[in-house]
DNA sequence: CGTATTTGACCGGCGC
DNA sequence: GCGCCGGTCAAATACG
């Protein structure tokens, strides 16, 4: 990989959910654990350490995952994470479903249930495939190659945190994504995508080499 | 002046 | 049915 897309992120944990027409397959969704920091990188560590102002997060995991346009098979997730990511070979997937993610947190952190589906020309609903990941860091927004216009904030029930939903700006592109700090942990921030790309990311800067790079990794 | 953000209104699902 | 709650809309505002 170029220096452009050097890995600046530390995603901790991820999230994935299958695409289904159906129920909500909450039983398949479930945190996994990352396996140790393979993405240690110095600039990016703890994020109590105000020197690190490393503020400029570039292209990263966040990129990858989003651009690899979401699992679409059911179970188990963890075939669809990028295999250089997540070494899930020897990893403990670690699944933790989202009530208990909830009674951990002992607070509806993530409230994505009750967004599951959406109205598609007026019967049938299908719900896009989302997945989020937490990563550990100072600047809530991370910059994943996409250009997002932000359309709303919420404060969730018993959270000190608002939630930002944000919106590609890309013409008929309709992926969102929505950002927040973990209850218990504000240093974690939660970024959950939905629905996929139908372009390629857009930088306005430079590094389109980086980026097609990826695109045909993962597409 | 065009575009992005802010922010309260509005809406729909869900539990009671 | 009603109220709560999360998600979205959109008018007003900020921004550059």
């Amino acid at each position: 990989m170029g220096s452009k897309s050097q890995l600046l992120l530390n995603p901790q944990q991820a999230l994935f959910e299958d695409q289904d027409h159906q129920t909500p397959p909450i039983s398949q969704m479930g945190f996994f654990n990352f396996p140790s920091n393979p993405f240690e990188n110095p600039n990016f560590s703890t994020s109590n350490n105000n020197n690190n102002s490393d503020t400029n997060l570039n292209l990263s995991e966040t990129l990858l995952f989003s651009s690899m346009n979401l699992p679409l098979k059911p179970s188990p997730f963890y075939e669809f994470a990028p295999p250089h990511l997540l070494s899930l070979q020897t990893s403990t997937p670690n699944l933790w479903p989202w009530g208990e993610i909830g009674k951990r947190s002992n607070e509806n952190q993530l409230g994505i249930s009750t967004m599951k589906m959406k109205k598609i020309k007026g019967r049938r609903r299908v719900r896009e495939p989302r997945f989020s990941f937490k990563t550990l860091s100072d600047v809530d927004v991370l910059d994943d190659g996409y250009k997002w216009r932000k359309y709303g904030q919420k404060v969730v029930k018993n959270t000190q945190h608002p939630r930002s939903y944000y919106r590609c700006t890309q013409d008929h592109c309709r992926v969102k994504k929505r950002v927040e700090r973990l209850a218990e942990d504000p240093r974690m921030v939660i970024t959950t995508y939905e629905g996929r790309h139908v372009h390629s990311p857009s930088h306005d800067s430079e590094d389109s080499e980086a980026q097609t790079h990826l695109n045909n990794f993962f597409w």
